[in-house]
DNA sequence: AACTTAATCAACCGCGCAGAA
DNA sequence: GTTCTGCGCGGTTGATTAAGT
C-alpha cells in the first residue's frame, strides 16, 4: 500500500506518523483552542503540522464543532428545542446539519444523538406501551381472579363456620346447608344470602385503586405493595 | 455488593460534493 | 475533463455512566 493511499485511508492530510485516536486530552484541546485563536478555523490539516497535534484534520475539526467551540450551548435540550427538533425533522429528516442550524449552540452530532435516543425510540414505545398495557391488563384480571376465587373460599369457610355454630341451636338449617353442598338452591330458596359467595365483585373504588397501582409498577417483583394493598382490600371487605 | 442491561455521548468512518490545479 | 484536496454530512461504534436486578 502507498503511502498516498494509506494516508488517504487513515482521513484527511498526509500520514507523518501514525495519528492519534480515541478520547482527547486537556493538553490536545489546548493546542487545538491555541491553534484556532491564532489561524481561525478551517485548514485542519495544517493543525497537525501547526499546532503540534498527532491528530489528523477531521478528527480537529470534528473535536472543534462539537466540543471546543467557544459558543456551543451546554446542558440539557430544553422543551422548546425538543419542539423544534421535532418539527425540523418532520420537515427535513435526518438532515442534522440543516437543523442545527436552526437551534444556535447545539451541534448537528448534539441533535442526532438526542433525536436517536429519544424520539427514534419514542416511536417504537407505542407499539411497547400498548402490549405494556394489555399485558398488565391480563395480569390485573388474573389477579382479580385469584383474589376473587381466595375471597370466595375465605366466605364460605366463615359461612361454613358460622353455620356449624348455629347447627348446635338450629340443626335444622345446618342440615339443610349439608344438603345445600348436595343440591344447590336450597339454601336460596330459604332467602338465604347465596349471592354473596358467588364471588366479590370490586367496587369502583377498588378499581380506581388497583389502575392507580398497576400504573405505578409493572407487577415485577414488588411484592411488598402487592401484599400491603392485598391486605388493605381485604381489610376494606371485612 | 456484584452483576447485567440500558442510556448517553464523544469520536470514528465512509461517502460525496465543491473548488482548485 | 480529470485528479487532488479540503471539507461537511450522516451513520455507526465503543466507552462510560446510570439504573435495575
Amino acid at each position: 500500500m502507498s503511502w498516498g493511499v494509506m494516508a488517504q485511508n487513515m482521513g484527511w492530510g498526509l500520514i507523518e506518523e501514525s495519528w492519534r485516536k480515541g478520547p482527547w486530552t486537556a493538553e490536545e484541546d489546548k493546542l487545538l483552542i491555541e491553534y484556532v485563536k491564532l489561524h481561525g478555523e478551517g485548514r485542519w490539516n495544517n493543525v497537525a503540522r501547526l499546532a503540534g497535534l498527532r491528530r489528523n484534520g477531521k478528527s480537529c475539526r470534528l473535536r472543534w464543532v462539537n466540543y471546543l467551540r467557544p459558543d456551543l450551548k451546554r446542558g440539557q435540550i430544553t422543551p422548546h428545542e425538543e419542539t423544534i427538533i421535532l418539527e425540523l425533522h418532520a420537515r427535513w429528516g435526518n438532515r442534522w446539519s440543516t437543523i442545527a442550524r436552526s437551534l444556535p449552540g447545539r451541534t448537528d452530532n448534539e441533535i442526532k444523538n438526542y433525536w436517536r435516543t429519544h424520539f427514534k425510540k419514542k416511536g417504537n414505545a407505542t407499539s411497547q406501551n400498548q402490549e405494556k398495557s394489555q399485558a398488565r391488563l391480563l395480569r390485573r384480571q388474573q389477579f382479580q381472579q385469584q383474589q376473587q376465587q381466595q375471597q370466595q373460599q375465605q366466605i364460605d369457610m366463615k359461612m361454613i363456620m358460622s353455620l356449624i355454630e348455629e347447627s348446635d341451636k338450629k340443626l335444622p338449617i345446618f342440615t339443610q346447608f349439608k344438603q345445600e353442598i348436595v343440591y344447590p338452591g336450597a339454601l336460596e330458596e330459604q332467602g338465604f344470602p347465596y349471592s354473596i359467595s358467588n364471588g366479590y365483585e370490586a367496587s369502583s373504588e377498588d378499581m380506581t385503586l388497583w389502575d392507580g397501582l398497576w400504573d405505578l409498577d409493572d407487577f415485577q417483583g414488588k411484592s411488598t405493595t402487592r401484599a400491603n394493598n392485598q391486605h388493605s382490600l381485604a381489610s376494606n371487605f371485612y
